[in-house]
RNA sequence: GGCGCUAUGGUGCAACGGUUAGCACGCGGCCCUUUCAAGGCCGAAAUACGGGUUCGAUUCCCGUUAGCGCUACCA
């Protein structure tokens, strides 16, 4: 934002899925980076779906890929575009590269290709080397010649024969291509019924659209720089000029192979399900094939923003690692501004079902009557204890349950030591006095108390643990229930004591 | 099978001809903690292989190997 030679308000890009299936962590760090280029070069972002194959749409999985990139901050300027609606458009580009000689009617049946030669090779793969079948470039159709009169056509593009293809690529730099290694493939399906043509396919559909939408920069997968060279040859047909082309390496499984659902959630929003916080997993995406420079671990948004560049991108693909992104979690987990992490919090303990309304923020006193910051503080001291947002939902289970376990041999021991009275008395005077309520303080205080006492801290800890409840608690929740409500804390303390000069 | 892309510890990235090859995750140890985390310190761990080019290669070129991708009237 501040160097205006980086700006180029020119700049528009788009992220394209086709909804045969959820949004994949692949597809969301395409868009992802997408939407930091154009944030970053103060450019459009567009959402364009991707649904020309009828057989395989699932239009209902649209709006789980929307709500997808809206829990991670991606946020489009224009669109959805449906393909599904703009079929005309492709049909007068098809019919234009036919006028122009670029591409030709094809009347091959449906299942020449996808049926013949190279599904056979590839099913057995013990041909001696050498002598597999080749596959064909070249339709017969295409010199005139239908193979099948009679049959409704499909429009072929008519590859170029010799010579070569060349763009430029971004992240891979300078790539040449040879036409003759481009088969002719189809812009247009056949009709149905009484219909002349049927829908797009994907090359002529992408070109079309992105000629159309103006598109300056195509970040996509690497699974597409093969089929680049067919786009550039669309381009020319159509009379335009090609984008900046930028492919990003694809990220694999542990095994190494193309992740997928073998390999666990692939799903964005099953993260969001698991508690995943946006930023965290922002974050770790980002950084999946691609680096700011240095050694930079943590960017939230606006750094993100600001340091993007597609030199930046690696060309290797990378393999998800989870454990790392459950590390950026809890990192984000307590690096997070407590109003941020606040929200995510009470819509974990509604989703739970667990949540008070007497704990929202700016709310009346807490349980006790007089805490104010009670729900900030509460979730501030438990944090570093939280790997995923539903870990919250454990801790309130199990404090409130008053379910804790109980160690006889512990209360015990207390109740023996003739010191711990008093050393209890000055602690809740100690903890009644704190300003501020976070755990070192908590922490600082009592070992001063214990300090001065000439008793461990630990030991003084444990027994006010045993009084706060009267009875052994899992120990973790002690900290919580002393930052929780200091005058809760005190009040018991004083009750414990009361009971224990009785005894 | 053909074509293409890639190749730094287990994983993600740095080093863009000269570094004791750096950082992070994970892993191991220690400290802290009568607990669980978090935190601090220390440690093990890499330039796939073979040729070149060069005074000098992780870095540039070629080959091999491996992985991935494309090779559909899928996207």
């Amino acid at each position: 934002m501040t160097d205006s030679n980086d700006k180029t308000p020119w700049v528009r890009v788009r992220f394209a899925p086709s909804p045969t299936g959820y949004l994949h962590v692949g597809g969301a760090r395409t868009a992802l980076f997408n939407w930091l280029f154009a944030r970053r070069h103060g450019g459009v972002m567009i959402l364009r779906i991707e649904d020309t194959d009828a057989e395989r749409n699932k239009p209902e999985l649209v709006q789980g890929i929307i709500d997808g990139l809206k829990w991670l901050g991606v946020d489009c300027d224009e669109g959805p575009f449906y393909q599904s609606q703009r079929t005309e458009l492709y049909r007068a580009a098809a019919k234009k590269c036919l006028a122009n000689g670029s591409a030709f009617l094809c009347y091959c049946p449906a299942d020449k290709y996808a049926g013949g030669d190279y599904a056979e090779s590839v099913a057995q793969d013990e041909e001696p080397k050498g002598t597999g079948p080749r596959r064909v470039t070249r339709c017969s159709c295409r010199d005139g010649k239908p193979s099948m009169p009679g049959a409704k056509p499909a429009i072929r593009f008519k590859v170029p024969v010799g010579g070569t293809t060349k763009f430029a690529d971004a992240v891979f730099g300078e790539r040449e291509f040879s036409n003759d290694e481009i088969e002719d493939f189809v812009l247009l399906r056949s009709g149905k019924g009484d219909e002349e043509f049927g829908q797009s396919m994907y090359q002529l559909g992408v070109v079309v659209d992105d000629i159309d939408m103006r598109v300056t920069h195509v970040i996509r997968g690497a699974d597409h720089l093969s089929n680049t060279p067919k786009q550039v040859l669309l381009y020319r047909a159509l009379g335009a000029t090609p984008p900046v082309f930028a492919h990003v390496p694809l990220i694999l499984g542990a095994d190494k192979t193309r992740l997928s659902k073998r390999h666990g959630a692939t799903d964005v929003n099953m993260y969001r399900a698991e508690g995943f916080l946006p930023e965290a997993f922002r974050n770790f995406l980002a950084l999946l094939g691609w680096s700011p420079g240095g050694d930079e671990e943590f960017l939230r948004t606006k750094d993100l923003i600001q340091k993007f560049s597609l030199e930046g991108v690696s060309r290797t693909n990378a393999v998800f690692d989870r454990p790392k992104l459950e590390w950026f979690n809890t990192q984000y987990l307590q690096q997070l501004p407590i109003e941020e992490l606040l929200p995510e919090v009470e819509n974990e303990l509604k989703r739970s079902g667990l949540w008070k309304p007497e704990w929202a923020r700016g709310a009346a006193p807490g349980p006790d009557g007089h805490d104010h910051a009670w729900f900030s503080r509460t979730v501030d001291l438990l944090r570093p204890r939280i790997r995923l947002l539903p870990d919250f939902s454990t801790w309130a289970r199990a404090f409130f349950s008053d379910d804790f376990s109980c160690d006889p041999a512990a209360k015990e021991k207390f109740w023996k030591d003739p010191k711990v009275p008093e050393l209890l008395s000055k602690l809740a005077d100690a903890l009644g006095n704190l300003k501020e309520w976070n755990h070192d303080a908590c922490d600082h205080a009592t070992r001063a108390v214990a300090e001065a006492a000439g008793v461990k801290a630990a030991l003084l800890i444990n027994a006010a643990r045993v009084a706060i409840v009267g009875q052994a608690v899992a120990p973790p929740l002690f900290d919580t229930m002393v930052v929780l409500g200091q005058q809760r804390v005190v009040r018991r303390l004083h009750d414990a004591l009361a009971a224990s000069a009785k005894a």
